[in-house]
DNA sequence: CTTGATAATGATAATCATTATCAATAAGGA
DNA sequence: TCCTTATTGATAATGATTATCATTATCAAG
């Protein structure tokens, strides 16, 4: 089984073959921007992160990149709320596991958790299963988030 | 208690006062139309719906009002990824108990369900407040949401 | 190793929801 | 009724995302 360690092709680019694209510089360089870091980062933060080794890839490159992997599953999408959608790697293979969010309203700043996640996840598949069945929906995906204040803009606030 | 019967002053103008915002006609206009449906109104919808009965009302007073209203916690403030927000109120008072939603990811169909309601509001008081003490959080709010895809949309795409 | 069909790219302009500006208006306490 | 000031609305600005289209690069086939 592949790894990233830098010698043979990277663990994803079976999957782009598989799905009938292209393997190219560009989404190389998404990919490991995205799986370099543990930040949610903005399409123009991946477009500035990637610039500095590949000038010349362009920010409509970047959305178009990111539609693909979201697609593909390779890539969650995300709304916290800023006016700008974030990505995250679904499956970093070596690193986090499924986590939630929780989203400061007031400085933006996310916090992954994983505590109860798996009672969450298994109140979710339950759910999943009854809605489908009652609304005959096919459920792919879901999403839980809290929002309220971090710890130091609540102090903040507080103070006033 | 007094009701939305057309007679006495509607229940929310209190609500006004007591935050020290005025009480003024496209306010009024704008919460009837949100009190009136059971759709998922965007910004726009809002408008449109508005301009009939008050032709003067404009666009910015609206999107103005919703930040205030939500707020004050009237209404909540939705995204369910088609590229605007999507606004509800928040206790009809006549209508409405809380739900969630699930939204198909093709035709942008949501639907509210009710169903293990409870059970996922229990879970998540539980899970707020665990984490509200780990990470100093203090958390106001909470979002869950199905995506996938309704009867009429897997059926196309299967078809396809 | 070439070649060729075509997917992918990138510069640019367009879109479109939301926000800022600012003079005119209206709410509501005195 | 008056006066302070919150609210409004027309307009322009912003900013993220998407469409366009000529150019380039990937990779399967020869």
């Amino acid at each position: 089984m592949p790894r990233g360690d830098g010698k043979g092709p990277p663990w994803w680019k079976g999957k782009f073959r598989g799905c009938g694209h292209r393997f190219t510089i560009p989404r190389q360089a998404i990919i490991e921007t995205l799986d370099k870091t543990s930040a949610h980062l903005s399409a123009e933060d991946i477009y500035l992160a990637v610039h500095k080794r590949y000038p010349n890839i362009g920010l409509t490159t970047v959305y178009r990149t990111l539609e693909v992997l979201a697609q593909m599953r390779l890539i969650f999408k995300f709304d916290f709320g800023d006016g700008r959608s974030r990505y995250e790697l679904a499956h970093s293979d070596s690193k986090k596991e499924h986590h939630h969010h929780l989203v400061c309203t007031n400085c933006n700043r996310i916090i992954d958790y994983t505590d109860f996640i798996n009672k969450e996840i298994e109140l979710l598949n339950k759910t999943e299963k009854a809605l489908s069945k009652k609304f005959n929906f096919k459920i792919s995906n879901h999403l839980i988030q809290f929002y309220g204040l971090c710890e130091k803009c609540s102090k903040l606030t507080a103070r006033q």
